[in-house]
DNA sequence: CCATAATCCGAGTAAAAGCTCGGTTCTACT
DNA sequence: AGTAGAACCGAGCTTTTACTCGGATTATGG
């Protein structure tokens, strides 16, 4: 009882580096993933965890010093796996039309969390320490950044006006919590792509790059000067 | 193991009638809250709440036929008395000019939520089955349905373009959790009035009630009429 | 004041969870 | 082939947790 708020260390024990084990940490860590998706976060046992995984119970303690870091170690690799998908998509989409990107962003998004709705919903729902792992600001962080740079492209080459910085942040956010909400709880009488392009109406919206609100007619109105 | 993802009954097993008993089940409730606001969800023991209440732990399960039910009445309460608050504010702001409206609601919003800081983290955070919870359905539709009749509102009286619902959806869900981002995890280097202020403009500029983007100078844009 | 019902209680139980111990098996390298 | 060390293993220990039992205590209302 009185359990301490602060967590014991969320890294790794060692890595492995023979071949044999590398397959056994993978193991372990897919086990992971596929009890969070299956059972919830409260089925998580470690014990459980190697069972699924197929290994003894002590060779998943020679990895990971404990619970957490197994935990940690499960979102790492979601989240990683996801950001790659994501990262894919920037290709594509910044080699393409303007007015489209917007939608196209959001719509990779969507496909990108769609794509592991159930680990996704389990991790962002019920892992109790989420924002104590890394690997989840990072990937704040790296999104944060994308919005950013986003921005000051559109203003250098495109004459868009320049957002504030505390615009830019909630845009960020905001986008990125309706996606997940898109996936997670989709409403009635909504489809995703309805609510997706609703989103990157918003966005545009708000970025000044639209014409009168509820006209979906005519793209790439004038944008006008700022300050 | 291999627990079983539906959860026992989350109603309470019975309602205190004596005044002992009403004193008794509100300072388990409230116990409950001030161990999740201290310790985390993972502290929170039918044990330890049951000693910090300074009752029985055969007393606590007197009402709550298990913990989970125990915390849905912590989430339950908690809400309530945040959605009072907001309730209270609804008044002021609907006898208060147009143009601050927005900001209005949004500040009262931040106010509730920033006075609880501590739990509702933790609840927003950690009680993993959460979306279980008649309650927070209850809140969000009923702030779905406040976005709504506000739009329609506007729509009436103002001359505002009518929002389409999935606008409305979009906008009440992802203020929702910019305010709760906010709270629970302020960005360095902007302070909560500012991130409060953007956001109640990005609202009026997706509701198309604002002027040109990043001009600070002059409030008081006239309303544009839309389609 | 007495009987009945409501409320309170804490030691104790059974189950389960995290994690270690002591040792076997496999791999890499000379 | 032989050896050092990396990897693997599962029975079992220790601790903790949700929850019950049987009975004591307090309120109600006739």
């Amino acid at each position: 009882m009185l359990r301490k708020r602060a967590q014991p260390t969320l890294a790794p024990r060692k890595l492995p580096t023979q071949a044999r084990a590398r397959r056994t940490y993978r193991a372990i860590v897919e086990a992971g993933a596929r009890v969070l998706e299956r059972q919830g976060y409260e089925a998580l046992t470690t014990n459980h965890v190697a069972d699924v995984a197929g290994v003894g119970i002590a060779s998943l303690y020679e990895y990971f010093p404990n619970k957490h870091a197994l935990v940690a170690e499960v979102v790492r690799h979601v989240l990683d796996e996801l950001l790659v998908d994501l990262g894919a998509s920037t290709q594509l989409i910044t080699t393409s039309p303007r007015e489209a990107a917007t939608r196209l962003w959001l719509g990779a998004m969507y496909a990108a969390v769609a794509k592991r709705r159930g680990v996704v919903r389990v991790i962002a729902q019920e892992v109790p320490f989420l924002w104590q792992i890394p690997a989840v600001d990072n990937a704040r962080t790296l999104l944060l950044a994308l919005a950013r740079s986003t921005r000051d492209l559109g203003v250098k080459t495109g004459g868009t006006a320049p957002l504030s910085d505390a615009m830019i942040y909630l845009l960020a956010t905001m986008t990125g919590s309706a996606v997940l909400e898109a996936v997670l709880r989709p409403p009635p009488g909504h489809s995703p792509d309805e609510l997706i392009t609703a989103l990157a109406e918003l966005v545009d919206r708000v970025a000044g790059r639209s014409p009168a609100p509820a006209r979906p007619r005519q793209r790439r109105g004038r944008a006008r000067a700022g300050a």
